[in-house]
DNA sequence: CACTAACGAAAGCGTATACTAACTTAACGC
DNA sequence: GCGTTAAGTTAGTATACGCTTTCGTTAGTG
């Protein structure tokens, strides 16, 4: 199932789910500490379905992560997608890009867009 | 009040933005160097409107520059989007954040719960 | 001026996606 | 066993979004 390019698209599924401010926010409440989907969709004014299935989005994206206790359910954040989220940015910017950034702002003396 | 939101705002815009792949294939050919229009829907199946569509979504968001000379526009990356995407990242888990983590998880223990 | 080139803008259409409402599953207490 | 609590799943709907077609605008060329 897996591939060389999974990355990519794995990547594509991490900001497809960061697209979403709902789940920015409940990416937010677990940041911290691991809460309980009940906790989690209190935070909100929409349903409690919705908001599992922002969890399954999460999830699948892999930025967040489930335990079963009981009947309860806990969500964490899982750090190793924000690192994956991260090196897709730093591919963007590496050293080239710093070095026309400055030549950016050394043009920028004479055409002040905006 | 509405200085930290706005942010937000814009940080949304710009993770929507990327949640396109095409948007992002667009980002990574002016990544190097200004291109114009017509070259950079010409690396597309689809038509040059709807790679202009997408120019305004990423220009928007903070992520392309337009710069116009005679009938032709040329785009570029605008690396200060890309800034703000970073420090969205690193305000969101930290490395001191894991420590954070650590610490809060002690915490719960004896403060509220909310 | 007419004519072409290089584009963007507006309108319409089809699909994706986020929500709600109803149903189902799993664990716990009696 | 029966019922309650905690949660997910499914089906259906409404909106958002991206693509295509047509048209408009601006700059260059004779």
């Amino acid at each position: 199932m897996a591939s060389h390019e999974d990355g990519l698209e794995q990547t594509q599924a991490i900001l497809r789910a960061l697209a979403e401010p709902r789940r920015v926010a409940i990416l937010k409440l677990v940041r911290c500490r691991e809460l309980r989907a009940g906790e989690i969709s209190r935070h909100f004014r929409t349903t409690r379905p919705a908001i599992s299935q922002h969890f399954r989005v999460l999830i699948k994206a892999g930025l967040l992560m489930e335990r079963r206790e009981g009947t309860r359910r806990l969500y964490r954040i899982r750090p190793q997608g924000f690192a994956q989220l991260r090196s897709f940015l730093e591919t963007f910017w590496d050293e080239k890009l710093t070095k026309l950034k400055s030549a950016a702002e050394a043009e920028m003396k004479d055409t002040h867009g905006v």
